[in-house]
DNA sequence: TCCTCAAATCGATAAATATCGATATGATTG
DNA sequence: CAATCATATCGATATTTATCGATTTGAGGA
């Protein structure tokens, strides 16, 4: 996974109406039209938005004849999870300060 | 936290530099030269990046002199890590879908 | 004290992103 | 089939972010 598709997944992260849809995803399926009503942007926003939110894997859509579900992906967060302990500190190989001069 | 304050800490790995940067300290402590070295941007722009950085937690700076060294912080991980996994799916009060009609 | 050098800040510009209104798409209903 | 309704896409604009060159700041060394 190149540094481009991470940003992407983290990307799901960086805006206050996607933490806010997230954060009402967390207990359980809803649909757009429920997001909608919580959120203070119209409806091409929360399109923009659920797109970069599944793009980034941590949410999943369910058609259902002309209605859209959306639900937090257990998946997508472990694999986000994944993906920032892989960024942290290796301690076990640590290297020695640079020595500039 | 509010989500202002969470999405500034994700922006650390939302830019493909800043990834770089950040596996480049996998290794331990780094002074600007050699992350400059390393990377194709100039100075200020290094920067630039260095301070989301450390705002978002997961850097630290230590300075020596004329020389600024920095290092991967562990605290700041694990709090990234508790942040996304606070955000995550609360499988025990799981609510039923929502019923638009 | 003056000069040098590393890093931060500033100002300008380019690129990316968020937002909206309007329109298109695609399924359901009458 | 035509109308309706939910969602996606489009086009325009505003805001944010990345980038650079130039300047400032602040510590060391001559």
């Amino acid at each position: 996974m190149n540094h481009t598709e991470v940003a992407k997944v983290f990307k799901a992260f960086c805006d206050s109406n996607r933490l806010q849809i997230i954060e009402s995803l967390q207990h359980g399926e809803k649909c757009a039209c429920n997001l909608l009503e919580e959120l203070q942007i119209v409806q091409s926003t929360l399109s923009h938005h659920m797109k970069i939110l599944i793009e980034s894997q941590v949410v999943i859509q369910r058609r259902n004849g002309k209605w859209t579900y959306y639900q937090l992906s257990d998946q997508g967060f472990e694999k986000a999870l994944k993906l920032l302990s892989d960024l942290q500190l290796k301690a076990a190989d640590y290297a020695p300060s640079c020595q500039c001069e």
